[in-house]
DNA sequence: ATGACCAATCGAAGCGTTTCGATTCGCCGC
DNA sequence: GCGGCGAATCGAAACGCTTCGATTGGTCAT
């Protein structure tokens, strides 16, 4: 096995001065740092990392596998973050376990992750006072109700809900329904989840327009009960917003089977990746996986280089109009 | 943070001692095992990787996100083994960089994983001596053509292919096609396709059909070129065998534009997930994603523990009937 | 010429763990 | 009562890397 000193030795210098040429923590001239590299590159060096605070070139994306998270869209979280976190040569440890906030102490002391992205955020979320302290840089992909000292990176979901119900306001709709996450969802206080449906609330208000909220479980048959719950609530229901992509394509069969039109006597809008809304050719806002993913992994490598960017980056909404229905 | 020398003077032994309950690499007598486990309770002690020798608790899954492989299945992949592995308490480190048999290396030595689940096999794979000689355990998701010394795990696909040949002739068809991976797969002599594509074209001559076999390649319109090649080629086909979950949808729907109904004029038959040939109502040759996941798991924890698994464990094919017409 | 200063590099200590030879201790047979 | 034995435990070295104070050598103003 080669060891940095084997490098040392070959390049003619000390070990640290390998070291600094790897970590970049201190200057080294140009022509040392090519001899040195080219050193590592003729006799294969790899860096090892069981070794006292050396770098793992693994990032840590904490994704806890709870009761009501859609996987499909998880693991399109993971793809992206996996593909960004290569062009900043690492790789990816998935933590999947729900350890809270203990589990998350854990890792950061055992120095199994040079830095952490951490989902599926609550509003108060316990693993928040860990990330704090840790000392090691961590960005959230969501966001707690309190920022500071934090990095995070979310959709606008408050001005997403908000901007559902203008579009459909502004189509001439009176009394529209919101069917969104399994209530488990809601029960966590789930960040998304939460603010989506304040936003809906107040901009339903705010335009005057009668409204329903439900949550929608997972699994055979909660779309059709969501469904029916909500056109029994709210039988003249002429406009709907989904937000839960397990039973997005259910919801719009389930319409058509109640005898409803999609969308000329309900218009539905969705919030969820762009393609899937495509496929099913909905109106929807966008949810822009592939961009949240970069640019936390974007966020993260900066802190790793000691920047300290802004507490809270919110992507405003965009809108895919496809198939909305003027009353 | 909590060392094992912390928790060594907690519990009022030496460090080396400690060591050993956690290894389990000499013996101890009970009461000091117990007293240890209680102090590193106590302490919220955690072991930490960054240091010489010590285990990471990591399994490295190596899936080179190379040309032609399919995203969504190998992310089926991921979360089987993700799932599998934390029921060993292990996490997943994702090794997505084609760093070929170099990076591999480079892995093993670093100790950055306990043990690897290599995907993406090609007969001749170049990480194959790498395996052998690296000294920790290793097992194959997918097999080359020499598997002395190995340990691999696979579908049987040449078996598949024959399958699904053997279940169109009983019916009575004739001619019959095939519709494969990317071009690229087949150039890599990537183990699955090789091995599928040469057990449909022996037990094709073996029961005297007529056959084309074509590559598909990715991307939107990828789909409709080669159903029209195939039926160029093969006019009077009345069945077909698809093994590319990326555009199998998509092939349905071509040949219905064409005017062939299916499965009445072309029956098809999928080698993939059973969920997604379920969804398409499709007769398929099963893609276990799950067992297979698991049991690499098993098989890479058995190694660990010191048992030497057999070199290469084949799944049969099985068959679940769905749409295929009788002629 | 001199001293101050800075960039580049060195050498050694230190990280938390494993490993291995050495030591202790209790027990048994004689 | 003594030598021998084996199980349990200890202590220290070693692992490959980082870190930090110290040293070198060159440049520049005086």
């Amino acid at each position: 096995m080669v060891t940095i000193l084997d490098v040392a030795k070959h390049a003619g210098v000390a070990p640290s001065t390998v070291s600094y040429v790897l970590t970049g923590k201190r200057a080294v001239s140009a022509g040392t740092r090519v001899r040195v590299r080219q050193s590592m590159e003729l006799l294969g060096y790899r860096p090892c990392v069981t070794s006292a605070h050396s770098r793992t070139n693994v990032l840590a994306l904490v994704l806890p596998l709870r009761e009501g998270v859609h996987l499909p869209v998880v693991m399109r979280f993971v793809t992206a973050v996996v593909t960004a976190a290569r062009e900043h040569g690492m790789d990816v440890r998935l933590v999947t376990a729900d350890g809270g906030a203990a589990g998350l102490r854990g890792l950061a002391n055992g120095g199994r992750a040079d830095a952490f992205l951490v989902m599926d955020v609550e509003l108060d979320d316990e693993r928040v006072p860990v990330l704090r302290e840790m000392g090691r840089p961590a960005v959230l992909i969501g966001h707690p109700a309190a920022v500071t000292g934090l990095t995070c990176i979310d959709l606008d979901f408050e001005a997403a809900g908000a901007r559902c119900v203008d579009h459909l306001a502004d189509l001439g709709h009176h009394t529209i329904g919101f069917l969104g996450a399994p209530s488990v969802v809601y029960a966590r206080n789930t960040g998304f989840a939460r603010r989506t449906l304040a936003g809906f609330r107040a901009a339903a208000v705010r335009r005057g327009l009668t409204s329903t909220a439900l949550p929608t479980e997972a699994g055979g048959g909660a779309a059709d009960a969501g469904v029916g719950a909500l056109l029994a609530e709210l039988p003249e229901v002429s406009a709907l917003v989904v937000q839960n992509e397990a039973v997005l394509g259910r919801v719009v069969e389930c319409l058509r089977a109640e005898g409803r039109r999609v969308p000329d006597d309900v218009t539905v809008m969705a919030i969820c990746p762009d393609e899937l809304a495509g496929r099913l050719r909905l109106t929807s806002i966008q949810l822009p996986v592939d961009v949240l993913a970069r640019r936390a992994v974007e966020l993260v490598m900066a802190k790793l280089d000691g920047r300290q960017p802004p507490a809270l980056t919110l992507l405003p909404p965009k809108l895919s109009p496809r198939s909305s229905f003027r009353r």
